[in-house]
Order: C-alpha cells, then structure tokens, then sequence
DNA sequence: GATTGAGCATCAAATTATTTGATGGGAGTT
DNA sequence: AACTCCCATCAAATAATTTGATGCTCAATC
C-alpha cells in the first residue's frame, strides 16, 4: 500500500531554498551542512518534491547529483519565487523625497480655505513628486474611506465604530460674522438679542445640521433665518455694509473679512476638527506619514 | 516572554492560498469552510503570516475582514506565486508538432552515412519546427553528453556506469570489402589467406581499437596494413580496380559501393550500436520522444 | 576482484508544527 | 440590553518534520 501523494500545497519556501542549495553544491550532505540539518532531511525533503513533481529532480552522474533537465526548469521559477518572497518581506518603507503617489483627502469648504492651503504646500515641500487631490467629503466621507477613493477625511466627524481611525486636530466652535460698523459688534450677546438679528443661515444640504443649531435647538428656540445660503463662499460680500449676521465657524471668519467683526456666539456649539482614516490604512507607511504631516500642518 | 517569531521560510502555498481565499470571501469564516478546515486554523494560519509580515493583513471594516494596503501587495505576489506552482506542476510535455528546439546528435562517420539521414528525415517529419545538430563523439563522447553538449550518443558504446543510459539498436560486425573482380571475392577466407591480403587499415585515431582488431590479436595474430587511412571516407575509390581489403562493418559496406563485393571475416568482431544518453535527461518528455524516433528510425 | 570510504535512502524515535474542538470576547443588529 | 455572528486563544490531538542510527550503492584505490 503506497503512501498518498504529498499536497504540492505543502511544499514551504524552505524546500525551494534546500533545492537550490543541493543544486548549487551537487550534494545532499554538502546541502545539509550548509542548511544545519541533518542529511536525512535533505532526502526527506527531496523525496517530498520528487513526488510533487514526478520527476528524480537530480541523479548521479560522476559521484555528484546533477539536476535533470525538469529540475532546471523547476529551480529557475523557484529562484524567482525566493526573489519575491524577499521582496514582500522588505519593510514597507516610504521615501518621501521619491515618492510619486496621489493622496486624496475628502474634506468640504471650511477646510480647503483653511487647511488644505497648508497641507498642500507641505507635501509639496517634503514629497514634490506626490500629488494631491481635494475632493468633497459631505454626506459620504466615510463611504469615499471604506471605497479607498480617499486616503484621509478632514473634518468636524469622530466616528468611533470600527474600521475607523481618528484623531482630533483642534477645538472649534461656532460665533457671529457681522459688518464693523453693525450696532451689536463687538458686544456680548444673549440668547435673545442673538435671535432677534437678520440671521444668513448655511444650509449645508444633506441633512446636516450644525452645532450651534443643535445647541439652540436643545435649550428650546428656532432660528428663522433672513437670507439661506449653500455655502459660506462669497459671505463676506453679503455682510459687508448690511445689518446680516451669519453664524460660523470662528476660524473661519476671523482673519477672512477685511471689514467685518466676530462676536461670541450664545450658541457656541463647540466641535471637534478631526483626521479620520480607514483601518486598512492605518499600517501603511505613506499613510502614516501622511498623517503625521497633516497634523503639524494643521497645529504648526 | 514573547514566542519567537515564525520563520518566512515555513511560508507554504497553502498559506498563500489561504489568503487568496480570505481577501475572496471577506470572512475568516467562510474561508474555512471553503477549504475544509477549521475556523481556527485560519486564524493560526493569519497570526503566522501578520506576523512574518509584521502587518495587520485583514481589519474588520463594517462586519468584514478587509485587506491593508500592504496585504494588497503581498496577495499580487501570492497570486502570481500560485500561478507559477501551477505550472511547475504540470506534467512535462512534449508536442513534436510544435517544438522549436535543437536537438544535437553525437555520432561518427558510420552512423552519419548509414543512420543520420533516416533520423533527420524523421524528425524534419513529425516535428519539422526543430533543428538537428550533428557533432563528433570520437574519443569524448559521453563526455559531451554529461557537459549537455549532445542529448544522445549513437554508436559501439555501451557504459554501463552510473550516470548514463543505454539502449542496443542492433547487433554489427565487420566484413571484407573488396573489388567485385577480386579472385576471393565471394570466397570463404581462413585465418591465414585473410592475414596475407593486402589490407586497407582504417586508424580512427584517439587509441580506438576495432573489435575485428582486438579478436584477431587475442588470438595471437598480427595485421599488417599495405595502406592507412583515417576515415572511410574515399574507400570505395581506392578499393575499386585494385587487390586492397578493407574490413569495415558489415552494414556500411552492403549496399554502399557499386563495383564492390562484402565477404565473410574470419574475425567479425561481432559488436552492438547503441543508443546512448546521459541520466539528466532520462525522464525529460522531448528526449523520450527523441530516444523513440531514433529507435524506430534505427530499427524500420 | 576486494576493500574502503563517501554519500544517499530508509527507519524509528523525538520534536515541532498544524489542526481540531471548546470557549470567550468583541462587534453588529434588533 | 439581549442576541447572534465571528475572530482569537487555549489545550489536546494529529500530522509533519527532524534527528540519529543503519544499511545500501557507488566510486576510488590497491
């Protein structure tokens, strides 16, 4: 009664060095030795791929074990395959300086006008063969992660579910645009005056309902907005010289509008500015010097 | 104290495999169960290679296991791997039909008059896209076919050492040729009216002695040559006309020489024509089929 | 031809690696 | 919160590999 066939799945990365090895040196003791195992094993192991591959593999010829011509064959594949398995086992290491890949980071308008400027000349700085693409993040930037369209996510999101990474980048919180000369700027508002005012309201579509709308809301009031806007771009052109008011991010307003003022907010709303990422990411060495860079850039 | 980490070289294909099956089906699970094994062998199988790779490899993403970037390279290489094991694992085939390799022939002048051209004509006719080299074995034939300067060795040889095959074509002997009007011509010849002929000596050079030469001299004889010539090549030119014997072999004086007569030697140096070629190649499909068409071209 | 030494094949015992089956913790859904 | 699914981990069982001993084959030498 023959033994099975061994499974050709078996066959290890260390049977493909040990023949090499008997081929190089033309002996299974002279293998041996140089392997630092026992001659037996050699033979065990050769028997294994004879079998495999229903061919003697080597055969004396003048005292040495000579390959056949299969074996040839065979040992020139298997010297490829010992290249790749030493290829996948380099570190993943990522050079900057040589680097030439895309990143894409998902992110909306607050951000491309505060941080993407600097995250963008970071790059360029330490990677400038790398390429950056900006897309919008609203409604789906978690999704545009899961789908690798986005390599990071920027924005006022923390997600704590699994598959996820996050970290916050800073503290912010909502306050009051208006025009210099407006009667109320500068000056401390309560819940009442605030509501009273010519209110510009973003409404960011999708659902989404900001924070200091949420506060206002939780503490029992309704903010009825004069004038409803898609977006915060070109708002510093409906304030100026009106009596409008629009609640917004404060970084967003101060240092933005030449001839406008930023109040405290009754309804601050505060928020977390974050970096998310997916988790399948989250080894990767370009990712997490990517990472990294956008979080000096963003706290520098 | 930590387990020391497994060796790469312990990496099989059926790891391999396994991760194709896992990045497949997303699920540790299911991948068992597709391959017939417990759940927690995957799970063994997984922590060797996250290990050897030192990446996480699969992260749960919304209630799936999902690749790292990282183990997006690894599974190219794998797959290709995979791809490679299929094909060393296919037997060795050989189709004359569509072949393009070279084939060398190492023989001498007899075999080249009397077998070449019955064997290249086979071989141009089931397998007209090979090509066919003829090469000298005199003196080093089986040197050449252990330096793989020749795939086969055709002539009186019969090793029977380690390291070469061999297989009998058909049994030879020598025979006189001499002129049709010679007065023996036909004749019975004794030892002795054979020793006072006036013999053509062929001298093959390279310390080769004729078996018709080993036998009469083992029985105390001694030829002396009226003429010496290093080749048959020619000899029917010379032996037309005149009184000269040659003792040639039996088959390459019938047939060959028009005005010319063969007789019975009293030493036929009775020997075998062989095929002969070296163990490397013993178990390759080509040279089988080769081995085979010069059998049956040999023996028609 | 006989002898000797080298080297491969094979065996049983020892060791290591892998697989099985049980269990529990983590994640997702209701 | 309860329930279910799935991966990680554990100990025991099983399989594969390695060790060390032995014998057979081959090549070299006398």
């Amino acid at each position: 009664m023959p033994p099975p066939p061994p499974n050709p799945a078996s066959i290890d990365f260390a049977a493909l060095n040990l023949l090499r090895v008997v081929h190089e040196l033309g002996s299974f003791t002279a293998a041996a030795e140089k392997l630092n195992v026992n001659q037996s094993a050699v033979s065990y192991t050769i028997a294994k791929l004879r079998a495999c591959f229903q061919d003697p593999l080597f055969v004396r010829e003048g005292g040495r074990q000579v390959a056949t011509e299969r074996c040839e064959d065979i040992l020139a594949r298997s010297l490829q395959m010992l290249g790749m398995l030493d290829e996948m086992l380099q570190p993943d290491a990522f050079e900057p300086g040589q680097a030439t890949q895309n990143v894409t980071i998902a992110c909306n308008y607050y951000e491309r006008m505060l941080m993407i400027p600097g995250i963008v000349s970071a790059i360029r700085r330490h990677a400038p063969g790398m390429t950056v693409k900006v897309i919008s993040s609203l409604g789906d930037g978690h999704l545009r992660l899961l789908r690798r369209e986005a390599d990071v996510l920027i924005g006022p999101f923390a997600r704590a579910e699994s598959g996820f990474h996050s970290r916050r980048l800073y503290s912010e919180e909502y306050a009051c645009l208006m025009d210099a000369a407006h009667p109320l700027a500068g000056a401390r508002l309560d819940a009442d005056t605030y509501l009273s005012l010519n209110h510009v309201l973003i409404d960011y579509g999708a659902g989404w309902q900001s924070a200091y709308l949420r506060e206002l809301e939780a503490a029992g009031h309704r903010l009825l907005p004069t004038i409803t806007t898609p977006s915060p771009a070109g708002l510093g052109t409906l304030i100026s010289g009106s009596d409008l008011v629009a609640t917004i991010p404060r970084r967003l307003g101060e240092g933005n509008f030449e001839d406008l003022r930023v109040t405290d907010c009754p309804f601050p709303g505060a928020f977390d500015v974050s970096l998310v990422w997916a988790a399948h990411t989250n080894a990767s060495a370009m990712h997490r010097w990517l990472r990294d860079l956008i979080w000096t850039a963003c706290r520098g």
